[in-house]
DNA sequence: TTTGATTTGACAACGTGTTGTCATTATGTT
DNA sequence: AACATAATGACAACACGTTGTCAAATCAAA
């Protein structure tokens, strides 16, 4: 047993995690009530963020890739917006089937008009806080969030190392 | 339009809400790796640590309003956890449905067998990490999540409340 | 060109959480 | 006691994400 007892970051961040897991229902929760009634939610809204965010159209592999997450879920989602005109697929030159995928005019809207409920919500809710603890907090979270990337990354490349030393 | 811009904190706490959604979700990843051989997924183990840290044998619909998440999805996941003898229902002197939920002795093996997983997990994740930080971190998130829960509330409680003054 | 590995989209099954409804049980009011 | 209200568990439908498999397309190597 190489560590019986967590250190003192550990059981901060272990309190940490906790408060991360409750945060996080609380803005799922935040984020549908905000954009359901523009026939949004909050997975729709993040995919949307994630075309809106970069340079070119790409594939629904990429934003899956770029946004740590797998294909599938947002392969789902995209069709869904596809079907319901809020996003499009552009044909792909340099791949015959990895279409790209673009937002329509009635998508911008639709993003643009969650933004709008966006801004007076974040302002409200962040009211107050000192920019400084908020950069601490976002600094915290972004390398625990780092350091979990990693180690994945390392799990998934040396699935052969189960023999100990 | 009230505020068309982003406040200073309100441009900070999007990102870090940002950084939220990712953090959360490779927890989410790590979690589940960290208890999958142990026949455990990080929402089991979630439920088994609101029983395990409740004082006395409590409700389905008590953990769940204090966890802050639905009666349903606790329900289900403690129905298969009692077929699988994890926990059990006791009956209720003060009340003829709802049973009392406790841990077996095999589920309190269980939920022993995953901390010391996740200590040695949590002590590698968090070293380096000044506690300083981390409470500053912890505090900020905390903070946010209590007043998403006052406006939830608040919401709730008066959805009459439809004009504007 | 041929072969094999990788990438991508499609499909299905499942775990988790949300929403809504229903019957049963407690609780409070009259 | 009788009634209305709230709390609780059961059930079903759905949204979202994960996991696995498959075929088509691309790319790299021989």
């Amino acid at each position: 047993m190489p560590d019986a007892r967590r250190t003192e970051e550990g059981e901060a961040v272990t309190a940490l995690i906790l408060d991360v897991f409750r945060l996080n229902g609380r803005l799922q929760l935040a984020g549908d009530r905000l954009v359901s009634e523009l026939g949004l939610t909050s997975a729709r809204w993040q995919i949307l963020g994630a075309i809106a965010y970069s340079d070119r159209p790409e594939s629904v592999a990429w934003h899956a890739r770029t946004m740590g997450v797998h294909r599938q879920g947002v392969q789902r989602i995209i069709n869904e917006l596809s079907k319901e005109g809020i996003v499009e697929f552009q044909s792909n030159p340099h791949h015959k089937r990895a279409h790209l995928v673009v937002m329509t005019p009635k998508g911008q809207e639709l993003y643009e008009a969650a933004i709008a409920k966006q801004v007076p919500w974040v302002n409200e809710l962040s009211e107050g806080l000192s920019p400084d603890d908020i950069a601490t907090a976002q600094n915290v979270v972004d390398r625990l969030k780092s350091r979990l990337e990693e180690a994945s990354m390392r799990q998934d490349q040396s699935p052969s190392q189960s023999g100990r030393s």
